[in-house]
DNA sequence: GTTACTTCTGTGAACGTTCCCAGAAAGCGT
DNA sequence: ACGCTTTCTGGGAACGTTCACAGAAGTAAC
């Protein structure tokens, strides 16, 4: 036969499985075979499936006797298509290999927007971009519309994605807002402030002597944090006691640390622009003979499971990632409903330990 | 006028952006307004966009040039719908909320099945887990077609969502082998031989009264560890020296570690279940005098970050996350070439430090 | 019996692509 | 002039939904 019903459920995909040539996967049933089975109309059967009112008792069992039989399920491109909606929200991660796995933070915000999706009836999709092919393939799906609005974390100064998304005009919010991005809505803390609060508590110990381990000034935060130390400082700001590294991490505070003292033996206090870097730079501190908090002070930045692991605890400051990411999700739902996009900026606080 | 073509570019959407009632969101534009800005037709610029041969290079550079114009990007819901295909891959983390902090492995596999998908030019999407409301949203989402395949990773026994996926008999692979999941592909590794392997050359340092802080018994690498641990004890295994956690955690460590000391004072040798745990582990011993590893010997698992910070290094099992989600995504790509797909144990190694 | 309303069902049209086929145009050898 | 191949273009059909509309059937009020 050269023809066929477009509504026969036995018709083949026209790609058949292959490995193993005696049996060829069906085609999925449509809602066209369910509404035969059940001796019912498309219609119906779609009332059915999205719940609407004004469906039959009777209609509505047998279609839902009928779906069973065929094994139907909804084919979400078809719907999406016909809808201009995915209900679906992209979050982009950024990050580099090695701080997937040691900034707590991601998680955090992860889950904070993640709860807020959820329950807006949203999934959320993660799409991480480690390569610069990633960087493009990602773009493509941001655009193709197989989302309905992004969250975007962790972007770096003149981030080839921030850019697309601005272009795209697809509502979306960023976690920090990377220099150099302009006019798109975000959520942050005000990591200038925040910096220049710990480092004066710290100051206020009546440590005079004090260096900063810097990371990630491709970032805002990285950027304000260390404004926050200098402004703190004043005056006394030296720039020698200031190191920089790329990322957040253990091994940045480690190294930092050694060289702080290689530049000023006598150095008392240590602002770190993160936890982890706190506890690597504790770790050769220690290493070093030197007493934390007594010979040296140190703080850290997050408020991370690494604070409460370090051998005396960390002064830092609590970060709220969970609420950052659930501001953003908000951010990008409020987009989505049509109303106007605000920048929100979230509250510190400071949590005094023993570190210092 | 009461109708218009379909081909106009001016038609409005139904619904209305509204923050602005002046302003009105334009329909996106469609390979049809390329098509007529170009002067060509459909099918040509399809061929563009493409990149099909038979073109002829004045075609081409008119549709490029009426895309950029228009502002044209695909429609992928479309697209997908007429190929039957998404080109997308879904990983699904079903995580307690501290684990998505403290597990590194998680981010390797992660990295490990991008790195394998981008090059095969799919995209990853990462589906998180977190309540039963995610859990259906995800199985839905899996089911619509949004995704050609799903690699799950720490899924749990007789996991909702493995069911799912296999009933669906959509291409999936697991990391790691659920106790009471048949026959769904899977990578993993020998947890029982790789613990084994570590507790023995933990007796072999002479140890004779050894724990175990044993973690996620809902899970194979949970349970597996625990009968490695007890395998290589021998007659000597005893179930008092083992405390059993829900989760990898340090405070599983810490507190598991207090308890074991209280029940065996002159405990001589500890297994966690993982590095995290034996970080847990060792703080405590420390905390309480005991000299790692003249007074006790500690090994742990993973191999992770937690191993070269601890105080002497911990030896432990090498557990290759990257290549985990590597073959997973290779198995996932293999089942939709059609090929058969088959499990793949990944070899440990111990790596013999300081801690023991 | 008419009118009006509610409940329920079927169907055409649209969503924006890709695929396939038909055919035009061009090149080339005879 | 003819046939054959290759290159290129256009347009019909299909993918599987949802939506809007039309109308049937039933109920209720007058």
């Amino acid at each position: 036969m050269s023809t066929f019903s477009s509504d026969s459920p036995v018709r083949q995909l026209r790609y058949s499985i292959g490995m193993d040539s005696t049996r060829v996967r069906r085609r999925r049933a449509t809602i066209n075979d369910v509404a035969s089975a059940a001796g019912l109309s498309r219609g119906t059967v779609s009332r059915v499936v999205n719940g609407e009112k004004y469906v039959s008792p009777e209609a509505k069992m047998a279609v839902e006797s009928a779906i069973a039989q065929v094994g139907y399920v909804r084919n979400s491109a078809a719907r999406n298509l016909v809808r201009q909606e995915s209900r679906a929200i992209g979050l982009i991660i950024h990050e580099p290999h090695s701080l997937l796995f040691e900034d707590p933070n991601i998680g955090s915000i992860l889950l904070g927007a993640n709860s807020v999706l959820s329950a807006a009836d949203y999934q959320l999709v993660s799409l991480i971009i480690d390569t610069a092919r990633d960087s493009q393939r990602v773009a493509d799906y941001l655009r193709g519309g197989l989302v309905d609005g992004a969250v975007i974390i962790s972007a770096r100064t003149s981030d080839p994605i921030a850019t697309a998304v601005r272009n795209l005009k697809i509502p979306a919010a960023f976690v920090g807002h990377p220099p150099g991005t302009p006019d798109i809505p975000y959520v942050g803390i005000d990591n200038v402030a925040a910096a220049r609060a710990i480092v004066h508590r710290l100051l206020d110990t009546g440590r005079t002597r004090v260096g900063m381990i810097a990371c990630a000034l491709d970032r805002d935060s990285g950027q304000d944090r260390l404004e926050g130390f200098r402004t703190a400082l004043g005056p006394a700001f030296d720039p020698d006691l200031v190191l920089e590294f790329p990322l957040y991490t253990y091994a940045a505070g480690a190294d930092g640390m050694a060289e702080l003292l290689r530049r000023r033996p006598d150095l008392d206090g240590v602002f770190a622009a993160s936890d982890a870097v706190a506890a690597g730079a504790m770790a050769t501190l220690q290493e070093q003979g030197r007493r934390v908090p007594d010979d040296v002070g140190i703080v850290g930045f997050d408020d991370s499971s690494w604070a409460l692991r370090c051998k005396p605890q960390l002064s830092t400051v609590k970060q709220p990632a969970d609420l950052l990411g659930r501001a953003a999700a908000e951010l990008v739902l409020a987009q989505i409903e049509g109303k106007e996009a605000e920048v929100r900026m979230l509250s510190t606080s400071v949590v005094w330990r023993e570190s210092a």
